[in-house]
RNA sequence: GGCCUUGUGGUCAAGCGGUUAAGACGGAGCCCUCUCAAGGCUCAAUCCCGGGUUCGAUUCCCGGCAGGGUCACCA
């Protein structure tokens, strides 16, 4: 068979280069030894999850501590999954948590050498070295239909046997030259499939960077590589595109190795050289009893807009994935409490091998500990951010008076005390936790576990004692009076010594004033938060207690 | 089902021939204390099973079992 007349026909296309030209246009990166080349590559659906950002945060931390590049690729070539906007809201909802690109699409850049970034605009590359596979008797046309495709699964499926398009399966691979172009002629749609070379017989061991080593068997399959629209599949886009993007790091989910080996036939039959491969576990969650990957349809948690609508922090959305992606992150940390994470040594090599559960616990503790350090200014800044864009009207109009809220943070977060609090662990929750320094979002659930004459009678001695100027013990000094004053103990001394003959104890007392101020048993130092909302609202406060 | 892959406390996990089998999150308790939070201390809890190899296996080998992934003109 005449097969440059062959690829001529199948593809006609008058702007193809020389191969060479290629390898020309895309020399190897000038970068120093050992500096790694890594893309994140995904299709334009503007959907990036928590998935995403995990692998996407092992490809920036790599690149970016040994001196390389991370890009970014987009893998359009399924025209189905095209969402407008998409590329934009992948590079922003990736900034947001602090991994950005050096070069690729969308990215204003020098570094720009190595584009289109976008596969469709690629199309004459690949079309190309898939007229050049076509010549050297290494990829033919395939006219086979949906229907005919399936009907041959099935049985392969009803007898137990492999599927796919390979061996006797393969039947355009025998087709005549008479037979193809008689289909030609017909305006029959192809498809180009490579002629595989490989048998299951054979296995190998392959080295992958985080799975260690595993043994693939050799592909048989002749897979597509162009599909019937001209457009390539993932697989053959994929061994071009590394290669003249000169990717040094290939990292992806591991639902990619089952198809390792058509990609090593690719690279082999293309003469590239292989890009190393890191293969990463996915994330899981419990579900039915079971463990299963976490899916997007299913699991709201996945999307990463689910953690700015919640408030999380984005670095401690980072620092958890951290802690799993490199399980001596954590031990760093405690080791460099002042050092940024971007100062750790990554190393893939120390990336887990299998699946880890989503610990929503974990991450809620690495948060709430995040948020610590911050300053009231800084906190202020975070959760009027997330009021912003996420909050009531009436949390809005809270947030507009700043100097208020630095002064409630300053006591929610214990700033100036030996040790800081740990009370807001996300922004939706902090702005909640502070209603109540907010006489209309005020709402007091008097749970008083004391009869209504005690309660008022303690409100109402404190309240004549109440002087806005005393200081944390003066103030203190008068609720042990309070107490005195009304059967309980003043001292907790006394009272643990023999409670029968008290009410209860001063800390029955705060408890009281606490409800009655704060409208919760519970809350950051009294003293203080009457400070805050001052002497009018107190006594308002503490009446409007008493009347029930 | 075939192929690939994983298996240390509830979770994330160190360890990889001899250890009292780290640590963190979560849980329980104690201390501190006006409550809560924070902090300090303590406790409970683990090597999937069965065979080998070995003086000795969580660590090595084989076989089970269980989990995960994948079998498209989607990536």
């Amino acid at each position: 068979m005449d097969t440059k007349k062959l690829a001529s026909a199948l593809i006609p296309d008058t702007d193809l280069l020389p191969l060479e030209e290629y390898e020309r246009m895309y020399p190897p990166r000038d970068l120093k030894k050992g500096a790694e080349v890594t893309r994140l590559a995904p299709s334009p659906t503007g959907f990036i999850h928590l998935g995403n950002l995990y692998s996407a945060l092992a490809d920036e931390r790599i690149a970016h501590t040994t001196g390389g590049i991370f890009y970014l690729r987009i893998e359009d070539t399924d025209e189905k999954r095209r969402v407008e906007g998409a590329v934009e809201s992948v590079i922003r909802s990736l900034k947001y948590f602090n991994v950005n690109f050096d070069e690729g699409a969308e990215i204003d850049s020098p570094l720009n050498s190595y584009g289109p970034y976008y596969q469709r605009r690629r199309a004459a590359i690949y079309r190309a070295f898939a007229k050049d596979l076509i010549e050297r008797g290494l990829a033919y046309p395939c006219f086979c239909t949906e229907d005919e495709l399936n009907k041959v699964r099935e049985e392969q499926t009803a007898n137990k046997l492999i599927t796919g398009y390979y061996g006797e399966y393969a039947v355009c691979r025998n087709l005549t030259e008479e037979q193809i172009y008689a289909n030609l002629a017909a305006g029959k749609p192809f498809v180009i499939r490579l002629k595989s070379q490989g048998s299951t017989q054979n296995k190998l061991t392959f080295r992958d960077r985080i799975k260690g080593e595993i043994t693939v068997t050799e592909n048989d399959q002749d897979v597509v590589i162009l599909k019937s629209d001209g457009i390539p599949t993932y697989h053959f886009a994929h061994a071009i595109d590394d290669h003249f993007m000169r990717t040094t790091l290939v990292i992806r989910g591991e639902e990619w190795l089952s198809s390792l080996p058509v990609h090593i036939e690719l690279f082999k039959v293309l003469g590239f050289p292989m890009p190393a491969y890191g293969h990463t576990c996915s994330l899981m969650k419990v579900d039915g009893g079971t463990k299963r990957k976490l899916s997007k349809r299913k699991d709201p948690e996945l999307s990463l807009d689910y953690y700015r609508r919640a408030g999380y922090y984005p670095v401690a959305v980072v620092k958890y994935l951290m802690t799993i992606l490199n399980s001596n992150f954590e031990e760093w940390e405690r080791k460099n409490p002042e050092a940024d994470y971007t100062q750790f040594k990554f190393t893939i090599e120390k990336m887990g091998k299998s699946g880890a559960l989503f610990d929503l616990d974990k991450l809620n503790d690495i948060s709430k500990t995040e948020l610590s350090k911050l300053s009231a200014a800084q906190m202020y800044d975070f959760l009027n951010g997330w009021v912003q864009e996420f909050g009531t009207d009436s949390d809005r109009a809270h947030f507009a008076d700043r100097a208020y809220i630095e002064s409630i943070l300053a006591l929610i977060m214990g700033i100036g005390g030996k040790k800081r609090r740990k009370d807001i662990e996300r922004a939706e929750q902090g702005v909640r936790l502070i209603a109540y320094f907010f006489d209309d979002a005020f709402a007091p659930d008097r749970s008083w576990r004391f009869d209504a004459d005690t309660v008022n009678a303690v409100i109402s001695s404190f309240a004549a004692l109440y002087d806005p100027a005393d200081d944390n013990q003066a103030w203190f000094a008068k609720v042990k009076e309070v107490a005195a004053q009304n059967g309980f103990a003043a001292e907790m001394s006394d009272y643990k010594a023999d409670p029968s003959k008290f009410k209860g104890s001063v800390a029955d007392v705060a408890e009281i004033l606490r409800i009655a101020i704060t409208g919760m048993p519970n809350s950051p130092d009294l003293c203080t938060i009457m400070g805050i909302l001052g002497r009018d609202r107190c006594l308002a406060r503490m009446n409007a207690a008493m009347l029930n």
